[in-house]
DNA sequence: TCAATAATTGTGAGCGATCACAAACGGAAA
DNA sequence: TTTCCGTTTGTGATCGCTCACAATTATTGA
């Protein structure tokens, strides 16, 4: 009866009478290796099916080829509960584990408190236990000091998603200023002259600045500032709900509305059915995330595309290379696009 | 200037007066501590801030703490590329997530392709370098024996979503005859007599479960085999829409189509209105699998609710139990749903 | 040709936990 | 009191890898 232990590097290395440094100099492809001695180790890593073990690897002080995903605890699970899904989630994993799988790295996906009382305890809990390469904070955490302290302190690099500074961090983001301009600016060309923002919860950094681009968009056009209103849905349903209902009770109601995200979108939707009004005739409506869901919805949205996967894997290409030694910080910002499908049009 | 190495379980044995095995057997709830030291060192622990390391751990020879879950590749990325999204795999972590977070596990996220040539050795390498004390199998990888194979050599427990048989494994699996029965009694009472089942794919073992369940039910019915008809639509809207066409084109058309799953559910919506037919007045339609999107199609449509969270968590929970010591194999049924919408009715 | 330098390979130590075992302690039975 | 045995604690050795450094070999230039 064999003992059937894992392949090591030792059996390797002695497979192709080298010592087991050279082994390692192998598979981590460093400089400095004979053509022929590298090709006998491959040849016996590949005949021995010879596969490294990640946590021998960490121990010896190498990385972990782990990258650990942060989100937001509260957010994800109350989604989730009320059966509503996670695109966002969803997003993530697709973006990072493709991009992971490229580089022979795992994603493990984290949760945590939006509130600091807690969050930077359980990071650093997180961080101990599984030492990863290299951590991605998405909104709102990404603009949590709390956080990329606990991070700094143990020197374990940092992408920041919906962040957009950039010095010592791999900052990623999309041109949210620009996406609420351009959503803003496509409804005062179809002729709208009040228009609602439904803005996101405040400790999301980026819907205070995709409010600043849609006043910006009203000013470009000489509407002035009065041309519109902003509203808070807190990213949901029925709280988005209630704030469009009673702005489009107001004499001077918007003619249109642009919603931070898809549920408060929706929600936008069904109260102007409550109204008696039409989409896109009485009422226009952009959406600010574009899950597959709104093409379903009657009439399918038009909405800002959220290029999450994309921010995602190009965060977690910056940290791979940074664990690699290379330098690769800075501000990097993924294309949005508006896409026009049936829920926006002139006004009556 | 500090060395701010992070805490060893050695600071804690120094801080608490103790060696570190004792230390070791807090940590883990050994039994055999006297309360007063296991105190002593509890609080070291906290105050320290002192968390295992897990790669440690595992060298050790210990627990990893990590459960893997293991899904289909090409289906997963054809999914996401196509903008489709991925409910299923959104609800496996939520299921996943939460259940391993109770345990202080973490849960690992892997693709691995389906056709069974790569799928071994795939799957061997993810064991290899990240030794998760389980492994989730969902379908079709639950039906695949190179795999379980590749599992049982290496001793690691494995749970298999998905599959109905448990005896060496934990097999977690809903009811998938009795849903398919429960979707086509529904019809019949409602007075169907002609009822069409969109399967999914063939290497997806609950396929051919739940068309048993199909025919079991006309046959309980009095209705004889007949009355049913199957099609093949790949889990997939085209495929589907082709299927729900040619059906459809029949003299002898069905009243009522079942699908595998919303999108061959939403092809069926789909071709139904190119038909001008109504739904649910001239066709009813059952979704297999409820994701969030199909509350919000035009009629909400009738599903079948996939308790996958809840299979995943299960699967977890016992996985966790066996790496604890624990006998926890067996095969365990979690409860379906038929959510009646408006997508179904009497034929006219 | 031979030293000086660069390229390549090998050796010991150590990462932080666990295991297996041994030692010290304690209470009950003789 | 002494012996025995169960409970509690501590001591190496070990897991598989990478680090820092030392040793060897190949290459270059004078």
């Amino acid at each position: 009866m064999i003992k059937r232990a894992e392949v090591t590097i030792e059996d390797v290395a002695r497979a192709s009478g080298v010592s087991r440094q050279t082994v390692s100099r192998v598979i981590n492809r460093s400089p400095n290796v004979k053509p022929a001695v590298r090709e006998r180790v491959t040849a016996a890593v590949e005949q021995l099916g010879y596969v490294p073990n990640l946590s021998a690897r960490r121990m010896g002080g190498g990385r972990s080829f782990l990258i650990m995903a942060v989100n937001d605890r509260q957010r994800t699970l109350e989604n989730w509960k009320a059966g509503r899904g996670n695109d966002w989630v969803d997003q993530m994993l697709f973006g990072g584990m493709t991009e992971c799988e490229r580089h022979g790295y795992h994603l493990v996906f984290e949760l945590i408190d939006a509130d600091s009382e807690h969050s930077a305890r359980q990071l650093s809990n997180a961080l101990a236990s599984l030492r990863p390469d290299g951590v991605i904070l998405t909104p709102p955490h990404c603009d949590n000091p709390a956080l990329t302290a606990a991070l700094a302190e143990r020197k374990i690099p940092c992408a920041r998603v919906g962040h957009n500074e950039g010095i010592d961090y791999v900052d990623v983001h999309m041109d949210e200023d620009g996406a609420a301009h351009a959503a803003a600016t496509h409804l005062i060309k179809l002729g709208h002259r009040r228009i609602a923002f439904i803005a996101g919860a405040p400790n999301y950094g980026h819907s205070a600045r995709r409010v600043a681009g849609f006043f910006q968009a009203l000013d470009d056009a000489g509407l002035g500032n009065a041309a519109g209103m902003v509203g808070n849905g807190d990213f949901h349903f029925d709280t988005a709900a209630n704030v469009v209902e009673s702005m489009l009770a107001q004499d001077d109601r918007p003619t249109a509305f642009i919603a931070d995200n898809d549920a408060m979108a929706f929600a936008a939707l069904h109260v102007a059915s409550r109204f008696g009004l039409d989409v896109p005739t009485d009422v226009s409506i952009i959406s600010f995330e574009d899950t597959p869901g709104v093409r379903f919805s009657v009439p399918p949205l038009t909405a800002i595309r959220q290029p999450t996967a994309a921010m995602i894997a190009m965060a977690c290409e910056k940290l791979i290379a940074i664990s690699k030694g290379e330098t690769a910080t800075g501000s990097f910002q993924i294309p949005f696009e508006l896409v026009t499908r049936d829920s926006t049009g002139a006004p009556a």
